[in-house]
DNA sequence: TCGGTGTTTTAGTTTTGGCTAAAATATAAA
DNA sequence: TTTATATTTTAGCCAAAACTAAAACACCGA
């Protein structure tokens, strides 16, 4: 009656090798082993390994020389994780007075540790938001994702007035001074902007914010500042 | 000028261990191989060669047949480790909503996952509390921590008036229905008890509360109440 | 002092998840 | 179409932690 062979809890590093597929394929898509590699920091023939078992598990399907891509399960399990994550991130911003640069490592860590009760608590503590401090979304306990309606910054034209819906932190944790940069200035999401010019020659777009100080940011600032249209009746 | 060898950070095992020779040792003192298997429910032959490993790292002395002792090192940080076990649990309890008897299971996956910085964190936001929910001290960042004033309720008389100063939760977490029992009746931490009769025969012991309303405990639940005499000016 | 019993250690395996070096394959350029 | 380069896989290795089975030891009672 009782299933014979009870499997494990997925490992903190099988969750991170799913959790970076769903990222680098986009949710549904194929990601490439130099590319799991890179973003987990991690040889490729130790990726090579880790996608055999994750077929095993049934969280990928892979075969050798064709990138891998997330089965359900593995979709959901990712989503499980982000969820985590980035619940975690917005208690460790607004509860613990992180700085929006420092919460990403230590949910990296969190995601794997507390249990889905622990998450569901926070969840409620926090009253259930729907974007985390970044701006992007958080699933919901069944799996299911806000679609994304940003663009980048750089795709803007002289006169919209957009705002700011997220704010990108790559992977490598390296970007900490951009988020500095931009979380000093208020360019937060929510924030909204009228954009200035958009200079094709060297990439730098100027905005002006809602209180009227205009900013000149170049192409490495400019490109993590993703946008989305403003409508009156937006933000919840 | 740098560490050539730079140690990695102790893995949950490692303190596991660690904090299971410190509980048994009593804070200085040995604890047995066997004591520590039983602990953790672990292999005795496990224990012998995470022995062996914790003496190289330098966190125990040991001896072969002669059991083990911390090092200073090795009490630092299983102090850490319980610091931040029992400050998880005060959270969990105060501001997630968690009950008394779930409360020791995830603190005791978290306190491996969270950061120095986290904890100090959540320190500041819980006020720097003293006790945890169940009435054992909380150790200062520094190490030190407070004496345990309390003796078993069994060991009082008739008559005396005392203070509830912790609850004992062994280690197993078999013992939830005795913290439920006693939580679901407010036999916790502060509360005032005047001690009715300690009965020899059968160790019943038999309590009135600040309500007036009487307990009789049998053996089991008794001996899981520790307390300290009435001060008037007790309790901060 | 001698056994017997329980405790501890040793020896040998296993699983997970890394690594390097070398071989195989794919892809893009000539 | 051939070749150079980049990617991927294979093979072999390692460390952390667990396990079992068997051997060694400690200690207590007769
Ligand atoms: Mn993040
Ligand atoms: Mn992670
Ligand atoms: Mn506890
Ligand atoms: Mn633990």
């Amino acid at each position: 009656m009782s299933n014979a062979t009870t499997t494990p809890p997925p490992s903190s590093s099988v969750g991170d090798y799913v959790k970076a597929i769903w990222e680098l394929g986009g949710g549904t898509g194929t990601a490439s082993t130099k590319e799991i590699a890179d973003r987990l920091s991690v040889a490729p023939a130790s990726v090579t390994n880790m996608l055999g078992r994750l077929r095993e598990r049934g969280f990928v399907e892979y075969e050798r020389y064709r990138g891998a891509s997330l089965t359900e399960e593995g979709r959901l399990e990712a989503l499980r994780l982000v969820r985590r994550h980035r619940l975690i991130e917005t208690f460790l911003l607004e509860h613990l007075g992180y700085s929006w640069e420092d919460v990403h490592e230590e949910a990296e860590r969190l995601e794997h540790a507390v249990s889905d009760n622990f998450t569901e608590r926070l969840a409620e503590m926090l009253e259930h938001p729907e974007r985390d401090p970044h701006g992007e979304p958080i699933p919901k306990v069944d799996g299911s994702l806000a679609p994304d309606d940003s663009r980048p910054l750089v795709d803007t034209e002289a006169g919209e007035r957009v705002l700011i819906s997220r704010v990108s932190h790559g992977v490598g944790g390296d970007d900490a001074p951009i988020l500095v940069y931009l979380g000093e200035r208020g360019l937060v999401p929510g924030r909204e902007l009228v954009v200035g010019e958009v200079r094709a020659l060297d990439g730098v777009v100027v905005v002006e914010d809602e209180d009227g100080v205009s900013h000149a940011l170049g192409p490495a600032l400019a490109a993590s500042i993703f946008v989305r249209t403003y409508a009156e009746s937006a933000q919840e």
